[in-house]
DNA sequence: ATGACGCTTTCCTATATGGGCATATGATAG
DNA sequence: CTATCATATGCCCATATAGGAAAGCGTCAT
């Protein structure tokens, strides 16, 4: 069995680099689908069913203006994410150090009695 | 072509729910493979190849302890998920805002002149 | 050495996915 | 109504999964 479909899943519709290139462009303003397209070096086509990913997720908006399409950003889904990622916020650090003292009492076990 | 190798990307890792219910365990401490697997009522080699995923994007230590294999949570690759996600915090309250005005405005417009 | 335990790897399968291309739909202009 | 521009869809392919089952190690006890 594949990935859960990506969209229904925050999570999975981000882990695409050219939705989050989309994403992160959409924070300078709403665009046109082709404007996107055009403005990441992507296929229209393929920019379409990226958008429609996003906006099946709700990361993004749209509304019609004349022929065009204008995607907007709407972050909120991506603040579930930013939540999970940041319980772990605590062992940023904590992992280092763990990894160090860790290495100090390898080396102290092996001076002691050297079998490895 | 499908979505890029899970294995080098921190943000497919955790695309898939069973491999974030693991960090999510490990965050209580460090547990041998199989106890992941029984905590998380997931078979047993189902678990060891979420785990091979998470040690290979470096989101999980692994330790030998006898015929036991300890994985410990390394959660230092998510700060760059939270740092991103972080990138578009201002807009999560801002997008309400934006989405209320904008249903105001299609309020109005209705009123106004009584087409759909 | 033998066996049991803990875990990993290998096969095999069904299913999503992303990409490219052609085509369809939608809206506006003429 | 037709041509045209802006997007969306459909189709086909190659590939990466996740899951299940079975077999393959490595380690420890006897």
């Amino acid at each position: 069995m594949p990935r859960a479909a990506t969209a229904s899943d925050v999570f999975n519709a981000i882990a695409e680099p050219q939705r989050r290139d989309i994403l992160t462009l959409l924070r300078t303003g709403e665009r046109p689908a082709t404007d996107v397209a055009r403005a990441l070096g992507l296929t229209q086509p393929g920019t379409s069913k990226h958008l429609r990913v996003l906006r099946e997720v709700g990361l993004v908006q749209d509304r019609r203006a004349g022929k065009q399409r204008i995607y907007r950003l709407d972050a909120r889904g991506l603040r579930v994410i930013h939540e999970w990622t940041g319980g772990f916020e605590r062992f940023w650090s904590e992992s280092f150090d763990r990894l160090e003292s860790y290495v100090q009492d390898m080396k102290h076990t092996s001076e002691g009695a050297s079998h490895e």
